[in-house]
DNA sequence: TATGAATGAGTATTCATTCAT
DNA sequence: CATGAATGAATACTCATTCAT
């Protein structure tokens, strides 16, 4: 009734604005993990987005709904990229070889994020389902493909690579002897088939 | 003369009940941290050991230093079984694998040992520094031999493997799906030479 | 329109709210020094105000911050009142006279509020600079008066006068045989010139 | 009993080591008293003694009861050159102003001692009742002499000087504005009789 | 009698979360 | 709907004091 009173055209400035305010949130979060970690206090973001606590509890209640939205459009992309790069590259072993470097440029650039690949604490079993509800699919699909192609070994469990390299971007930053990359790399490289032609 | 007997007699006695008492808040953190994790709160700790948390604190003044105890035994067994698989197994390559084998049993048995080897807090620095200041040389050792063998590839850090495979280990259990031993193997095969024989 | 005013005066009102409560807490914490000094405990503070400790960390970050507010009316208006002496009195040795019994009132009434003035904790420092900011310049126009009038000696440091007072000050209450003015009226006294007519 | 069979001698060697024991205490304490102040830590008090907690506790039960072996000799030696002054200075006065300036001498070196002077708690009762029961008769002498001679005025009351004093001295290290000696010259000048001759 | 290990109360401080305005 | 003030549970850490050896 409220809403009626103020009519149609104020109902949607209402809902732009919530949606603007929404959407620098979001960002002022991402900068604040990347800074922080995903761990930072709920009131740092609040102070970056220029809002109060309170909006974020309105609009995310729990802190792992804020993760996921921070990062829903860049999975989004990296979701999306796996049948392109099954469509462009030359083998599905390339493409998965690929879709996986983008995965791993993902992770490691959010610091704190990776973390959620492992995070047990029930806060974090929304975002964590989500996220593999989202990839793991398009992992599924690189794998059978590369599978099929006899690229790699069979009976790999693509949910099971996927959380691999989760773990492996964990603390990737500050450490300048150990490169993510690299050592995705080599898990990678031990996908192939054993009796591989070369 | 019996003074004298009585106060060396107490002086050892004081120092084996105390040693006890130590071994005792040992174990009781030791099931605090699988339970809980590293960290777990001092007073739970305290508790659990029966003892009060000032004693945790005479003991071991920081939790880095707790936590190096509580584990040192079995690095220090981890570290020790290098050189001796080296002698025994068939080749170098065979004995890395199990030694890395064991070090990931360890691993995956501690409940947030493994986030040890990755955490950034300046408070587990030294338990990091000592991490790898016993098991690195180690590993160092079995990576040469190994490539020296032409079983693996040449140019690879031992330090970035150990690291990696911790990495791998973090947040296994609970997850009926993710295996660290099996991806773990996925990296060591990614180790072995591009064109190796078979 | 509404909503527009409602804001405005919402904020306004949430602002005169704090306000109101930074005011009682200032009034609890002023008779919790009283009673125990300004080492109170701040959990006392909270309890005496009524509320929770976290709104005492709110309003004043860190203790000196929570002293300063709460003397500082009190300050200000000794600081005010030295100029005020020096107009209406008459001499400048008089106005200095009358000036420091206003500064002995104020320490004295304050339990533990002198030993503010020889604090050498780092988190008093900012106190300690706020006191001297404020009332060093107060006194030192009444010595510069004093002095050229002839009525005190000169080579004076004002400052070294007033911590002396203000150490006179400190314990004052609870000795009957002390008396804190008694004995700054005796070192005022020493501040006349040596030479003095009678 | 005991003491019996042990004999006589080795009774006596026994009260000397216990004698020895607390020299080494004492002088310990003083310099962490010194470097600490008389706050400090009973085990930091221990430690520098090479001795336990429990050692401390036996000889001293209290801190006030440290406080006052530690200072007994120099307080004794103080109290002593009053009589002393008085008999070799040229006027009462002058021993008055010499003897002041060894108190002050006394209070300025030791860190955190003048606060005893006016310490309320009830564990420095007894320490703050030995010093002015030894001194203030001292002090009393003094002033009767100089009283009698002229040189001060009459009606002064000798123990609330030497607190003034006493708290003169507070704080007087660490601040290069501020002198105690400095501001007892000026508190002793004003004892001087209103209309002394020059 | 000396020791020092153990105790645990006391205190500061942070931060997620709620709710009146 | 937004705000941010208020709350208070949680936790680390210190240190005086006791007591078994």
């Amino acid at each position: 009734m409220v809403r009626v009173q103020h009519g149609g055209g104020a109902a949607r400035t209402k809902r732009a604005d919530a949606r603007r305010n929404e959407k620098a949130l979001l960002d002022a979060a991402a900068e604040v993990f990347v800074a922080s970690g995903v761990d930072a206090p709920v009131r740092d973001i609040a102070a970056a987005a220029g809002v109060g606590v309170g909006t974020i509890y309105r609009h995310f209640p729990n802190r792992a709904d804020l993760i996921t939205a921070v990062y829903r459009h860049q999975v989004e992309a990296c979701a999306e990229a796996g049948p392109a790069l099954l469509a462009t590259e030359a083998t599905p072993y390339a493409a998965l070889v690929r879709w996986i470097d983008l995965f791993v440029d993902f992770l490691v650039t959010k610091h704190g994020l990776a973390a959620v690949m492992q995070s047990d604490g029930p806060g974090f079993a929304t975002l964590h389902a989500w996220f593999l509800d989202r990839l793991v699919p398009v992992c599924n699909q690189l794998f059978a493909a590369a599978a099929e192609s006899g690229e790699i070994r069979s009976g790999l469990d693509p949910y099971e690579v996927m959380r691999a390299v989760g773990n492996l971007c964990v603390g990737a930053e500050g450490d300048p002897r150990y490169d993510a990359r690299r050592v995705v790399g080599l898990l990678v490289a031990g996908l192939r088939t054993a009796d591989r032609p070369g």
